[in-house]
DNA sequence: TATTGTTATACTCTATAACTATA
DNA sequence: TATAGTTATAGAGTATAACAATA
């Protein structure tokens, strides 16, 4: 990254935008813990539909517009999590349209491993900056998500 | 979003990671600046490799490193970019290996736009937390972000 | 007819592997 | 032989369009 062939190196004052991408890398990767890989077929986008599906179940439609996605989209994750022995599902009774999505056990250990990592990553970061600090970052964002146009 | 069908809604405690989320989707919607599109053909991985590209230009391999690519990916966006009149490039005279890469007038323009955009972004925010919480929460996101493994 | 979910298809972003040209 | 960049290909994530089953 450094001087070649003359050249300068690259301008890089980050902005807002490049700050949060990295800090989102940092939690990416944390939560795909490297080598390790608990649960080997799990990406971070399944880690995220897992931890969205309530303990009673939800529907695709009501999913999928939770996690503000198509509900083919949303649809084929759930396919994919169920031949993987994380979730199940069945028609619901009384409206055999709609298809009612549960975790398994499974997909119960995933998602607590998912949020453990998280937890550790903001337990670093409490202890970077200091809890206070940290608490008031953590509320800043709270504050700037609210009533935005998340689509 | 609401109880449909005697299934209550989604659990949604939201996490960090969900936050932040949250936050880097605003900005990039602002980039993108709805139905306007100022430059139809940009997409934000553009505006982001435009804006890494310094006044005297770049190599692609320095700026793929820069942007933690790898280089084929990179090189597929510059020629996309320079398909278009956003960025220009040549052969380094003294090693013809080396390709150059610089915006165009186009290019700059390109780029005043996003930082423009993002600079309304945090305009924002600061109103809403008020100037001195922002720029805490800013400082938290560089103070976090800082030797961070990138990769 | 309206709604739930599916099948088919395509685009965006990025990666890996194999290659060419230049050094 | 090493380095800069390219071509070919693939996978991950998500979208749009057209459809089937059920209400």
């Amino acid at each position: 990254m450094t001087s070649v062939n003359g050249l300068s190196r690259l301008a890089a004052p980050p902005h807002v935008a490049n700050l949060l991408g990295v800090a989102l890398e940092r939690l990416r990767e944390q939560i795909l813990a490297g080598a390790e890989r608990p649960f080997p077929g799990l990406r971070v986008s399944h880690y995220r539909l897992l931890d969205m599906i309530p303990p009673e179940g939800a529907r695709i439609t009501d999913l999928a517009a939770h996690a503000g996605m198509t509900k083919q989209g949303l649809g084929q994750h759930v396919d994919y999590l169920q031949e993987r022995g994380y979730a199940e599902s069945a028609r619901l009774e009384g409206d055999r349209r709609v298809r009612l999505v549960r975790r398994t056990e499974k997909g119960d250990e995933a998602t607590a491993f998912a949020r453990a990592a998280i937890a550790r990553v903001e337990q670093e970061w409490a202890e970077r900056l200091g809890a206070e600090r940290y608490a008031d970052f953590r509320q800043a964002l709270v504050e700037l998500g609210v009533g935005q146009p998340t689509r």
